[in-house]
DNA sequence: ATGGTTGAGGTTCAA
């Protein structure tokens, strides 16, 4: 049985409620991963999801970041944020493990990587220090060896081929040097970028600004990320970017990423 | 063109 795992930056659940339900319904992901939900977890449209067949996590705050997990098996170890996060309250991490039929397990995380603002506002090292603590992680979690999806808005393009102009935009908040290294280091301690993986060539963003008509041009990063662990990689079928999610009315800036594996 | 748009929540900040 395949099992379709993805990822989208929602810009708001609550804004984005019925646009998720009925992506929900016609797409109908096993795991879905949500950024930037922007909801205190009492005030989570739970029910609503719920009633589509999902398990839902969340871990959000008021007005700013927040992410969820959804899925249709059983979710256990929840984990509600990096490693040394002592000082961090921002809600930008949520990792479990989901229990498949047939006794198999599939760990996943939903992760929301500072934005970084601009390369010279404090915000851009502490978005360094976030991907830092991310790696740390995942190097700790990969001699688990389990099949684990690490899905999320990395906030960082890490190669040319992934922003719609990389000359003009080398140096640029979200890619700049110092963070496509940091996402690299991520990639080299032996995680695959599903996209990449399953679309060597391609030319395709999963995020557009909502200004100046940079849809319309397409004119987008690449920053939105399925990473997965060897055993992961190891079962990967096929994965893509939903970029008719983008086009529809009160679209949220970002487009759902989606990867399949077998078994 | 330091503009442009969206969301939350409050008379601006973050993206």
């Amino acid at each position: 049985m395949p099992l379709v795992i993805a990822t989208w930056n929602v810009n708001s659940i609550r804004a984005r409620l019925e646009l998720l339900l009925g992506w929900l319904r016609e797409t109908a992901p096993d795991i879905a991963l949500l950024q930037e939900t922007k909801v205190t977890d009492d005030n989570f449209p739970r029910m609503e999801i719920e009633d589509l067949g999902y398990n839902l996590l969340t871990h959000g705050q008021k007005t700013y970041n927040g992410v969820a997990i959804l899925s249709r098996f059983p979710l256990e170890e929840a984990r509600r944020a990096l490693p040394d996060s002592e000082g961090d309250d921002q809600a930008r991490y949520l990792e479990a493990v989901a229990s498949l039929p047939g006794g198999r397990a599939v760990r996943v995380a939903s992760v929301y990587v500072p934005n970084g603002q601009d390369v010279a506002s404090e915000k851009f090292p502490y978005k360094l220090r976030f991907l830092e603590r991310l790696r740390a992680h995942l190097q700790a979690l990969r001699v688990l060896e389990e099949t684990t999806v690490i899905g999320g808005d990395y906030n960082v393009a890490p190669y040319a081929d992934d922003v719609y102009d990389p000359v003009h935009l080398d140096g640029a908040v979200c890619y700049h040097p110092l963070e496509r290294e940091r996402l690299r280091a991520v990639l080299h301690q032996g995680y695959y970028d599903a996209y990449r993986l399953s679309q060597p060539d391609a030319h395709e963003y999963s995020w557009w600004d909502y200004r100046a008509g940079a849809f319309q041009r397409d004119q987008g990063f690449r920053i939105d990320h399925l990473l997965l662990s060897p055993q992961a990689a190891d079962r990967l079928v096929s994965a893509h970017i939903d970029k008719t999610l983008r086009a529809l009315d009160k679209a949220s800036d970002h487009a759902p990423v989606l990867c399949t594996l077998d078994g």
